[in-house]
DNA sequence: AAATAAATGTAAGGATTCCTAACATTTATT
DNA sequence: AATAAATGTTAGGAATCCTTACATTTATTT
């Protein structure tokens, strides 16, 4: 319980991680913008991003890399925070049924494969121990 | 052998390390300029701390509160780094022999108790994995 | 193919954070 | 009392980051 503590501790700024991610700030300021990731904020406004933030942009960068775009990235997220049961359309609100599971299914489908493993590729934390 | 790598990463800037610690960055400043950290520097020459400075700062507020001076404190980083080995007064070079020694382990005596345990008082990248 | 949308680049202006240097203060040692 | 050690405080300047806006590239849709 502490462990989700110290990941989600506000630690690293902007230029660290895009140092440790290779994500340019505009990308990661726009992966914001479209609610992927949620960084804290400094008294000053900065940014300041914790392990379960770089994390998460290298995992989203993976799958950009992989072909799915935002949208796809976000159900991913959303299905893992679910507790993997993918969405059933029933649940959905309004601009889709099973459009969005279908296109996502199809857009995981063919990325089954090997991410670039740009240097690291799963979960930063589990590199500092 | 990575792991040293990682531990060494500069990551950290003045500001979260200014909170990690409960240093002033004053205090981190005058550690730096007695050679008892060598936090790396952005190329803005910003300072940019590792887990290992971190832990070292920690280590330094520890001995300081328990009232080992900066001097003291670099002998016992030097102790360390020469592999457990206390110096022998035959191989010191000019300011002292038994002298600095004594003092030393008299500051050291005093001081076989507990410390303040802030928040953490060890190692900082164990909180992280 | 043209239009639209998604993702990223780039630039401007301003605010925050950090830097060094210098001097002041507090605390301990001589 | 004088000196030294450790820390505080302030000033001026530089680096980093912020938001906003517009441009460009790439993919999708009509």
């Amino acid at each position: 319980m502490g462990d989700q503590v110290r990941r989600n501790m506000p630690l690293f700024p902007m230029g660290i991680v895009m140092q440790l991610t290779e994500l340019s700030a505009r990308q990661i300021r726009y992966y914001e913008e479209n609610k992927l990731i949620t960084p804290a904020r400094s008294e000053g406004n900065r940014r300041l991003f914790s392990f379960n933030d770089v994390d998460r942009l290298l995992e989203i960068k993976s799958l950009l890399e992989r072909g799915v775009n935002l949208a796809g990235i976000r159900e991913v997220f959303e299905m893992r925070e679910r507790g993997m049961q993918p969405l059933h359309p029933y649940y959905r609100k309004e601009p889709t049924e099973a459009e969005l599971h279908n296109h996502l299914k199809k857009e995981l489908y063919q990325a089954g494969r090997y991410g670039k493993a740009s240097l690291i590729q799963g979960e930063l934390s589990r590199f500092f121990n």
